[in-house]
DNA sequence: CATTAGCACTCCCTCTCCGAGAGTGCCAAT
DNA sequence: ATTGGCACTCTCGGAGAGGGAGTGCTAATG
């Protein structure tokens, strides 16, 4: 409420205490359950006044006078930002992680979908993996496939494994022997490029091909300007929607519809993970902290991974803010870290 | 309770009475509730009568003494076989499935996916569509692309516009220019082959083969078998999950946590549209009807959709038990014939 | 001056009680 | 066979009471 006063060390341990035990237990904290449960070496009647004092700077409130204290969305920032550099996994988590990754896993969009299902696992929340359509991954073969009725199919296939189509409308006079040509006339131009510029590289190219090509090509420029563009939602993988279902994790039934509705609908899902693609490294939004509306009773963990100079996609857990932020943060880097790894070969 | 028996015509009357106006209520129905609602000419007391006897057939129950009456799984049975035929879309419904179709969709699985968020939003229930991996598509074409550090891709397209994707491993030695010679040799051979069939087809021709492609058309063959057979799961579209947390659908919350976690893993979900797909026609299973242990306290209207004599798929609606069964019988049958008409392009 | 023990106070939670309301089953009359 | 009358049962909601947990304040203490 006051100012964003930096807190003495004796009030951020007593927040820190707070934040874990109510984390555990979900209930309002007061003061003789914190002094009894962590060794803050000061009587309850102190923890009181503490308390009085980070409630009036924000950090904690009372859902009702004469009740213990809960953390708010600045308590848990403040939590995460002192207390949560260094977090280590669990053996066990740190065991399972490295389980899954020494398994060979060839198909790129498999591997992202059980990568969801493993960081849903590991933290009993809600995962997403998101690759961007839009990336750096390296064309190495277009092809042309003629449908029935005018129809076309524009194939890509990237470096990584990745196959993305694209159905264009054609002429109808043009068969199949004619795409094939038309193929081989601009596979050439786009093989070794970034998959995210072949569409241009297409266009610049129109006018040194054969007039009888040059509708084709621009009909595959648009399809993979818009394949690469439009079906990003598509490449959003999301896990472990029942987790939020669970006793208690929100108090109102109504919340969790919101959420799981807005997680369904991917675009919060993206809106999300793209803004973490930008930052360099994990990002923590807790409550409020969120732009989108309906995940402000939530918080999001998310983690772009990739090599150490460019990320290639980010993933993420979603939870309700009284989620314990260290294990999670922790699985989160840690899982990132592998997949990229992993999809790079690098390192 | 006792056995089958055949509901006389005023039963009949009172249970469909009772179904209707619970399904819309959700609270237990009473005698005289019914008797004022609905024209049924007899009066309270002969109504309590043939409920006493509809409870002693087990058609509906109460849930304390001296409560209304709710429907059991039986007596929403009997409710669908009697009174479900012929049932009509309102215009509204019935116009806006018209004006989704209308609108061309040239993506195989955009067009089930968006399917899947129409029957969702049409029916307000979760809603999932299915397309089999193994169909009777026939293949328009076959590549083999070369990825990094010896992994392959074979590629597969149909004539529906479908494309099936495999990441076989293959000796490191091969380089573009040997893939496409295989490729040159294997295509001819699947080429207006079933999408069922090739994988066989290709082991058949193996032995005619040249020597140093044999290897990799057992690979190619290999990885076209697990891709039909293995990823389904990847072929269910589901939609609408939120809706299953809405007020009061379920009474229960740890049920709901079943279900959605069970929708969730594809598994269940799979298991119930393939068993659609078998029946020719649309299929109601309610509660203890289904085979699925986590389904029992759900409803599941499947069709399937494709052409009158070949299914290509089958799309259903997934709700509690207590859903408007005509009105989602006559949605899931409007939409299973719109999408295989349009998919198939026949009517 | 910070810390602490003591204390009165506040508020929630649970339990119980009670009355109203809804619905039933049965019985006797039609 | 149908119906009106009636006593009975059960749920639901509100009121009231007691217990418990936790607070803020004050005065005493090192």
């Amino acid at each position: 409420m006051v100012e964003n006063t930096p807190l003495d060390e004796r009030k951020s341990a007593i927040l820190r205490a707070l934040v874990s035990y109510y984390v555990t237990t979900g209930e309002p904290v007061g003061s003789k359950t914190l002094v009894d449960r962590f060794k803050l070496g000061i009587s309850p009647a102190t923890a009181r006044h503490e308390m009085g004092l980070l409630e009036e700077g924000g950090f904690i409130y009372q859902p009702h006078t004469s009740a213990g204290r809960i953390p708010t969305d600045v308590g848990y920032r403040h939590f995460v930002d002192s207390y949560t550099m260094g977090a280590r996994l669990s053996a066990g988590d740190a065991l399972r992680i490295r389980r899954f990754f020494v398994e060979p896993r060839w198909e790129f969009e498999d591997a992202l979908r059980q990568t969801a299902s493993l960081l849903s696992a590991l933290t009993d929340h809600a995962a997403v993996v998101f690759a961007p359509a839009v990336d750096r991954s390296l064309v190495r073969d277009l092809e042309l496939v003629g449908l029935i009725a005018g129809r076309a199919m524009v194939l890509v296939v990237t470096d990584m494994g990745r196959v993305q189509n694209h159905v264009v409308l054609v002429d109808e006079s043009l068969d199949q022997p004619e795409l094939d040509r038309a193929a081989s006339a601009l596979k050439p131009l786009v093989m070794g490029v970034e998959l995210e510029a072949s569409a241009r590289v297409i266009v610049q190219a129109i006018p040194t091909l054969p007039l009888d090509l040059r509708d084709v090509a621009a009909k595959v420029a648009a399809g993979l300007a818009e394949g690469t563009s439009q079906h990003e939602a598509e490449r959003v993988f999301l896990e472990g929607t029942s987790t939020m279902v669970d006793g208690g994790k929100f108090h109102d039934l109504e919340t969790v519809k919101q959420v799981v509705g807005a997680l369904e609908h991917r675009r919060v899902v993206l809106e999300m993970l793209a803004e973490s693609l930008g930052e360099g490294n994990v990002s923590v939004r807790i409550g409020a902290e969120n732009h989108q509306q309906e995940m402000q009773a939530c918080s999001v963990i998310t983690a772009p991974y990739g090599t150490e100079d460019r990320a290639i996609g980010s993933l993420g857990v979603v939870g309700p803010t009284r989620m314990d932020y260290r294990r999670i943060i922790a699985a989160v880097c840690e899982v990132a870290g592998n997949l990229g790894r992993m999809l790079t070969g690098k390192r």
